[in-house]
DNA sequence: TTAAATACAGGACAGTTGTCCTGTTTTGTC
DNA sequence: GACAAAACAGGACAACTGTCCTGTATTTAA
């Protein structure tokens, strides 16, 4: 399996590396099977390491699952979803994009394990506060930055009654829920729907006044 | 603890009883510690029943945790929300006062355990097929209830370009990944949020066209 | 009344889990 | 090159989990 130099009892260490290893498969383990649904003893085999490795860089598993929301879900948020809706001319135009690739990437691997942010918000918010506090920062970060988009938006024609906040709470949540939907019927259609819903409706009032 | 009417070895069966206060204990469990996380000892412990009903009752914690899904869950669907939804005038009405009532209930108890449905579907929605089935009939059912009501409230003034399938779809993931975030955060704030957006979507929608 | 079926009691059991502990090897430092 | 610290190997271990099994009590049917 592992390269073997020539003699037989060769090592070479490698701290950094094994650490983003074990934190790379913990996190396709948890985001995909669960948190607690995943033995120590599968990651160890999946990510090649032994008791004595994982011991030294992770004391418990919840210090392992707490490096793995923190390093690896807010990255993956952040290369979905925010870094896609900044680069877009508006914010309309940036979720859809968003869930378009979000969507063919699904239909790809044929198979919805849901969005990994809310998989573990679901399963571990109420268990630790630490767990807690760590989701929490990714949502915030996540809803701010659509908001200060869909500000940004209205620069040129400015609505007054238009809530920046409020919109993007709703997205986050559309989106999430639909993933929910999407994981429980093992279908894309739900996220369809929903993204098509959502910049329909951002566009309407972005472009221009509504009620009232 | 239990009655103890006068001898001391008097037993008196009650296997329909028995078997709904396992229901209910399972409930209460799955739904806020969640499935895997709740051992099959503390149910006997809260329930006070013993390993031989629960065995005699529910072979498996599998067919434990369906009847949980198929039994109450589904009810507490039916319960908070198709039903107030088909009693209210209007569905944004409806939706409205779904929300209020499931944010006061929060507030009271002062803790966000999350939406029972969205709970269960995310951690066993890709363990068992017949889970997934189990949940996806839920979703539909609730889903089909908000279209059809939709679909009643432009009866009177109709709007052709109005998809009440997608806007059904669109509340309950906004419902569903607003709880999440209720439950990240421990806040109501998101609901709050998203229902006000919500009713007030729908209200532009069906009282008079939109864009095109 | 009797016999069979159902309902329940209570514990045994094997498998699994996360953690810890004792050694050995590698690496940095003087 | 000596030496301490870091990095890793590999297994022991106790606690826990779900399931099953044997026995007893209650209910039903005849």
């Amino acid at each position: 399996m592992a390269e073997r130099p020539t003699s037989p009892h060769r090592r070479t260490n490698d701290p950094e590396g094994l650490r983003q290893r074990l934190v790379d498969t913990a996190y396709a383990a948890f985001t995909t099977r669960g948190y607690h649904s995943s033995a120590l003893h599968e990651l160890k085999r999946d990510a090649g390491v032994t008791g004595g490795a994982l011991a030294h860089h992770f004391p418990t598993k919840r210090a392992l699952g707490l490096a793995v929301i923190q390093d690896r879900v807010a990255e993956a948020v952040e290369l979905t979803w925010i870094a896609p809706v900044r680069a877009a001319m508006t914010t309309a135009e940036g979720i859809q994009e968003v869930f378009a690739t979000i969507i063919s990437e699904l239909e790809r691997k044929g198979a919805v394990s849901g969005c990994p942010l809310n998989n573990l918000a679901l399963e571990l918010s109420r268990e630790d506060e630490a767990f807690q506090a760590a989701i929490e920062a990714i949502f915030l970060r996540w809803r701010t930055a659509i908001a200060d988009k869909l500000r940004a938006d209205l620069r040129s024609d400015s609505i007054d009654d238009f809530d920046a906040e409020a919109m993007a709470t709703l997205v986050v949540a559309a989106y999430s829920g639909a993933m929910a939907m999407a994981k429980a019927s093992q279908s894309v259609a739900p996220l369809k729907i929903c993204g098509e819903q959502l910049t329909s409706i951002i566009q309407n009032q972005t472009s221009q006044g509504h009620r009232a």
